[in-house]
DNA sequence: GAGTTTGAAACT
DNA sequence: CAGTTTCAAACTC
């Protein structure tokens, strides 16, 4: 695919002339897709089926245009908006419309304040006869990653778009609806156009440094962030100086975990048949399971993650496509939490030999759908696996213990007198549904009894508005964390509040911290404290390495566990947070359920998961292991200043919680085999109280 | 799978 | 805020 040249156009042509090119005829003239009837999408995910984390768990900072934002957004990787695109010259026909739609577009930009406003700073600027010609190649297979249906069959995204339209075509809609519509939709195409393109050409540019599926995957990223309406600022030399949203977060600091022959593979996969569905990863061979994998659980993740409000309109989209794939149930409940996107923080703390976040168990939990693992045992079970799954060997699942971990890892919760209205209930802690996998007893914690979840959240949040915030806080790399440690290890984070193990030694799971595979801080009480990830008592972590993982070792010993990871995780963990701004994106994490959650959305270990009963610890683990939270009594900060301040000042909270400094930049570059990652932060999670 | 241990959450 | 109780997960056998 040759791109191009750039100096043919210059990016104030008018779009109509791209129509009316030949290039863009013989585009038009190729793509099979034809447009379908607009407007009727936002519709599909009003569904019940599709309930939002608010009907649940109101955020009333997202709430106000989430909808509509939501029925915006979701054709920026549609196949329908993409269809659109392509199809635009032939619908539209005239030069004059498409220039009507560019102005609105810049309208519509306008309206959205910040949303790519600065699209020429970047760089997406390049002429649109390019971004025409690019885009045409790029929808086939961005289109791909919407396809597949959540049932297993596979189904034409623009079939399935169709579908849609046509089951919400008798719905009642106003003139002035559809006319909005249909001009969000142009807006939508021409944002596409620019987003495509801007991943067309990064891509291209990655694929020179040879970290193509990186690229891929950190492109879209970057898209979403675009379409999201995060303003990237850069310099002059190009490098971006911060983004102006709370709720980005960056799926893109996973990248790193990957192995370069992943890489390569996600890049095959990606120029010739890229594909996210599960069903489809079924299929494929574990390569391409993992390309597909690991792209599809960063995006769902990172859409997860992204729900922190209006911004991430196309992390929501793209969100829709992956949830209708392998989320069916909670993850939709969530799209609002941002607490829910903590598990993409663990990646890059995964272990090297674990390291490849498309590990067989991710990657399995992801073929089944699985949905999201609850709790939050990521670490010691992640790396659990480790040993295992890095053998890439099927065998191992059929292990006993394998069994074990499957069947107990992927857990839902068995609550018997909380009515899972607690924080007792990992589901209702993550601000999850319970699902029928679960075992619990009188639960009310489901869409029928919406009220009474809200209600009993509410009150919770009464007590404690951070409830349901984040967990794990995690300091930047570099700095002195407030614990005076360099913030270079998963020890960086840190439990919020800390832990109060009296006999585990903080050695188990049972301390929150060890769970999380953080080291304990001195807000922890704990007695006796030997947690491998670090000690209460500050000492160098190597050390209470060995006795943590003697510890642990024993604890562990017939897991295969944790240590792994502890034992992995100063070397080759470090070497993966390299770039060490990734490792410290601020994800937030929540708690037990919600790394497991946000985990099962990464590992696309999704609502499903539970219901397939996988195991989703290895996703988990991964993810719990390298927990990077956001600091929960920041969120009304976050909110307001769009970014989460990403060092941490040691009981600066009222409530003696550590809070990020506020001063800090909410997004940071990263350099990563050359490649430039946009780090952004992830809000906290919601608070539900009312505004 | 049953029983025990553990520590967070909830309550007083 | 401290002490106690409740709870469900983690763990052991």
């Amino acid at each position: 695919m040759d791109t191009p040249d750039k100096t043919q156009i210059t990016p104030t042509t008018s779009l109509s002339k791209f129509e009316d090119s030949p290039v863009f005829k013989f585009i038009d003239s190729l793509s099979p897709i034809e447009l379908a009837k607009s407007g009727q999408t936002n519709n599909t995910f009003n569904s019940l089926a599709f309930l939002s984390p608010s009907s649940l768990f109101p955020s009333p900072q997202i709430n106000c245009h989430r909808e509509s934002r939501f029925s915006v957004k979701r054709h920026h990787f549609s196949a329908d908006s993409n269809s659109r695109v392509l199809q635009s010259g032939k619908q539209s026909n005239t030069s004059e419309e498409t220039s009507k739609a560019v102005e609105q577009s810049d309208l519509y930009d306008q309206h959205l304040g910040c949303l790519n406003k600065d699209s020429s700073s970047k760089g997406i600027s390049s002429n649109l006869f390019d971004e025409k010609s690019d885009l045409a190649i790029e929808l086939p297979r961005t289109s791909k990653y919407d396809c597949g249906s959540p049932d297993g069959n596979l189904v034409p995204c623009d079939k399935i778009l169709k579908r849609t339209s046509l089951e919400v075509a008798g719905q009642d809609r106003s003139p002035f609806q559809r006319n909005r519509d249909e001009w969000e939709e142009r807006q939508l195409s021409f944002e596409n156009e620019r987003d495509l393109r801007k991943i067309r050409r990064i891509k291209l540019s990655e694929e020179s440094a040879g970290c193509g599926w990186v690229a891929i995957v950190s492109d879209v990223a970057d898209i979403l962030t675009v379409n999201s309406a995060n303003i990237i600022h850069e310099n002059s030399d190009g490098q971006d100086l911060g983004i102006a949203d709370s709720g980005t977060t960056s799926f893109i600091s996973n990248i790193p975990q990957i192995p370069p022959d992943n890489a390569n593979n996600l890049e095959n996969t990606e120029s010739g048949d890229l594909q996210v569905s599960c069903e489809q990863n079924e299929l494929e061979e574990p390569v391409t399971d993992q390309t597909s994998g690991i792209l599809s659980s960063c995006l769902v993740d990172k859409l997860v993650v992204s729900d922190s409000g209006l911004k991430n309109d196309g992390k929501k989209k793209f969100n829709q496509s992956s949830r209708q794939r392998s989320i069916r149930r909670r993850c939709l409940v969530f799209e609002k939490s941002p607490g829910f996107g903590l598990h993409l923080n663990s990646l890059p703390n995964i272990s090297k030999g674990d390291q490849n976040p498309l590990n067989k168990s991710t990657l399995s939990s992801i073929k089944t759908g699985e949905g999201p693992c609850v709790s939050g045992t990521a670490v010691a079970e992640n790396s659990s696996e480790t040993p295992a799954t890095s053998g890439g060997d099927d065998a191992d699942h059929n292990t006993p213990e394998k069994k074990r971990h499957e069947s107990a890892s992927c857990k839902r919760c068995n609550c018997k007198r909380s009515k899972c209205l607690k924080l007792y209930c990992d589901c209702f802690a993550a601000g999850l549904y319970c699902i029928e996998p679960c075992s619990c007893l009188d639960c009310f914690n489901k869409p029928v009894h919406e009220k009474v979840v809200l209600e009993a959240r509410k009150q919770i949040e009464s007590r404690n508005p951070q409830a349901f915030a984040p967990k794990v806080i995690r300091s930047t790399d570099g700095a002195l964390d407030s614990w005076g440690e360099t913030s270079k290890t998963p020890a960086s984070a840190r439990h919020k509040r800390g832990c109060n193990c009296k006999r585990s030694s903080c050695l188990k799971k049972y301390c929150e911290c060890f769970q999380a595979g953080v080291g304990c801080s001195p807000s922890c009480r704990c007695e006796g404290c030997k947690n491998s990830f670090g000690r209460k008592d500050g000492c160098d972590e190597s050390e209470s390495n060995e006795d943590g993982l003697e510890a642990s070792e024993r604890n562990a010993s017939d897991k295969n566990s944790h240590d792994s990871v502890i034992d992995k995780k100063t070397e080759e963990h470090q070497e993966f947070l390299v770039p060490s701004d990734i490792s410290r994106l601020p994800f937030a994490y929540s708690g037990k359920l919600a790394r497991s959650f946000l985990h099962s959305v990464t590992s696309s270990k999704t609502c499903t998961t539970q219901e397939h009963g996988l195991d989703s610890s290895s996703c988990q683990s991964k993810f719990n292991s390298n927990l990077q939270a956001i600091p929960e009594d920041e969120t009304p900060e976050v909110l307001k200043h769009k970014c989460l301040p990403l060092v941490l000042k040691p009981n600066s909270s009222p409530n003696s919680k550590r809070v990020s400094s506020p001063h800090r930049e909410c997004t940071s570059t990263t350099v990563l085999r050359g490649r430039k990652l946009i780090l952004k932060f992830v809000p906290p999670f919601p608070s539900f109280s009312p505004p």
